[in-house]
DNA sequence: TATTGTTATACTCTATAACTATA
DNA sequence: TATAGTTATAGAGTATAACAATA
């Protein structure tokens, strides 16, 4: 006998998706004495010395944000503002040999969190699970309708 | 030629994807007056005649929140609240006629956006998708360990 | 003593605006 | 005039505590 097939609640599922990841994410980093936004920052800097725009427009962060970020990182001693070369209004985010060392600890960390929760999925899942994800944040759910009140962004990505 | 498999940014697109059908949801309540979590409120009301305590936790939200969801949506004329006839600290949120046709019209509207989603992703992966989410948000993703500064939720769910 | 509903409040965080110094 | 970085502030919203009425 079949089961109804009910529209499962896409909204409740995203939600709690995100936030147990995030709440995972956040415990876990903890131990290296970072919150996600920070391993974020860090860990896009370290692919290359960039300024602090160009870093908060790829971590998608407001660049006041970014500031404080940044102001954290430097003062555990993880980054470093140095000047640009080319444009005195701007500063590189150079990552020290202390922050490349936590930055990759923390990106193993995430890496693992990621491959354990794909790998609870059963291997014939996995990949069209991934990819139906990917493909709809990219297309289907890329620009949302403008609403009166925006939803704010909770903390992070 | 096989491309590299990177793991995908699991922490991104679940961010992304609750953030974007949030905000799609927003949108589309916004034309019936009605912000999410009203909506969310509203429908659940509909199944039956609760107390706010149970209403709140059947919707996981906090009492204090479910307080002025409930103000607006008794200003609104969509329900009333009436005292419990076994528990005089309890109210009862029930439903008015106008309150059932707005719920009905939410809840129509939310049904079609989740299937228009699910609709986005080719039919043989459409199945996969959503019972993998959903066992994901059941099993590995539930508990998430605790971390001292916790995660706020966003709005709503 | 515990619970329902309410009120008040603290606190966090996002978003915006404004300012400086350069370009 | 526009942009990089900074600072200050407004505003929204969550979480917590405290209270009154009742169990």
């Amino acid at each position: 006998m079949a089961t109804v097939e009910r529209t499962p609640d896409l909204g409740f599922l995203f939600a709690k998706a995100a936030h147990s990841l995030q709440t995972e994410m956040t415990a876990r980093l903890e131990h290296i004495g970072l919150m996600p936004r920070e391993q974020c920052v860090l860990s896009k800097a370290l692919e290359g010395e960039q300024t602090q725009i160009r870093l908060a427009e790829r971590c998608e962060l407001d660049k006041t944000t970014m500031v404080v970020t940044v102001d954290r990182l430097e003062k555990a001693g993880l980054v470093e503002r140095r000047p640009s070369p080319t444009d005195r209004r701007a500063r590189i985010i150079a990552v020290t040999e202390k922050g490349k060392a936590v930055a990759e600890e923390g990106d193993a960390l995430i890496e693992g969190i990621y491959a354990d929760i794909l790998g609870s999925l059963p291997d014939d899942e996995r990949a069209v699970f991934a990819n139906a994800l990917a493909r709809l944040v990219t297309d289907r759910l890329s620009n949302p309708p403008t609403c009166v009140t925006p939803v704010r962004r909770p903390r992070t990505s």
